[in-house]
DNA sequence: TGTGTAAGCAAGTAACTACTTGCATCCCTC
DNA sequence: GAGGGATGCAAGTAGTTACTTGCTTACACA
């Protein structure tokens, strides 16, 4: 039974290099250290074990973001540093797998589990972040995720094409795209600014 | 001499639609109404008709952003709007540029030029509007250039897959991106606020 | 009217593709 | 030690791939 996860690892690695087509058997078996027939026999066909590999790699779970703000810089941060180090280290699968999406949408549902996960628990965190008056500038939570979930992801796919349009150094590159984000949203990290509601609460306890 | 144009323009739909590996000779043949026989008289090799094709594809002008801005949301906003629609209708060919350029990097070159190209426009106007004294914070043009190239990028990819993730409606979206960069840089549509230098000047004219 | 050039057509090459079959070998378990 | 399941190996199938060759047709130009 160890043979069918080694399969599986080889099938990620050699469609992560070479996509749908150009990850032949032939090429899975060498990478696996396993005789050709062994995948036949172990998945039926070669669509069957590339959808059970696509399944494994594009089921993980993200660094979760907290329900109620306390510190937005530096939760937003380390929020958009591991979202991009996700997407850097799985730069070529994903490529792969936007590239082959039209020919075999089944791909999709899989595939675009991160992202979606990604986006909501963003939307939701800003959502909060506005709730709790602490913005000062009006601003819509899904616009405002997907400015940052783009700038991350382009950063993440583009880089290693062109270095020199992305801003340097790159382990900085998450947290300067999330301070410039709260400039937009008007976010200090200070103490949340009081809303209407709580303005009359606000005052009383400072008197 | 009109084979040849038919032959690149089928080229080019069918690699957006395929990819290199699925774009055979047959298939080209086939969508340019053509004898497969005739692409090799043409071009040589298959190789070589796709690098033409490329070429082509990739060689498109932007729309100019002013070298002095004047009306910052206007001019920023319709740039935008005309840089998701170049990438929304390419969106199948870089999707499949991006997957392939590992494997084929002398694509990188042609693939790589509208974007470079859009990223020091960008960039360039970015800072004449922190020199004209118009941002109110203080912000890496590169970072800022990279945010907003990265938020429209990332919709063009991938609204089709996920259009629940990105903001509505579809054609606003642009603006939308827009907007929130200007808010994160302090800008305001009306004149320039002066700089320290401008200050002097600014007072002596007022007075 | 003759000539050159671009194209079509039919056939064929060698390599590769996914997938199958038959048989030998291993190791685990009863 | 016998049986069974997983694996390896060699061979083969039918289809596809890029690319070639030889011959024919059509048109343009002189």
């Amino acid at each position: 039974m160890d043979s069918r996860n080694e399969i599986i690892n080889a099938a990620c690695q050699v469609f992560a290099r070479l996509g749908f087509r150009g990850c032949t058997t032939r090429r899975i078996a060498d990478a696996a250290g396993v005789n050709e027939v062994t995948i036949f026999r172990q998945f039926g066909s070669k669509e069957a074990l590339i959808r059970e590999a696509m399944k494994r790699t594009h089921s993980v779970d993200l660094a979760p973001l907290p329900d109620v703000p306390t510190n937005p810089e530096r939760e937003l941060t380390s929020w958009s540093e591991s979202f991009i180090q996700h997407l850097r280290l799985r730069s070529s699968i994903i490529r792969k797998t936007m590239s082959e999406m039209e020919e075999r949408p089944e791909m999709c549902e899989s595939a675009s589990y991160v992202p979606r996960q990604a986006s909501a628990d963003l939307c939701h965190y800003l959502t909060a972040l506005k709730r709790q008056g602490r913005a000062a500038e009006k601003f819509d939570p899904k616009t405002a995720a997907a400015m940052l979930m783009g700038a991350i992801f382009a950063d993440a796919m583009g880089r290693g094409m062109m270095p020199d349009v992305y801003p340097q150094p790159e382990e900085k590159a998450a947290q300067m795209y999330t301070r410039l984000l709260l400039k937009a949203l008007g976010v200090e990290n200070g103490a949340p600014r009081p809303t209407t509601k709580q303005t009359k609460r606000a005052k009383q306890l400072s008197a």
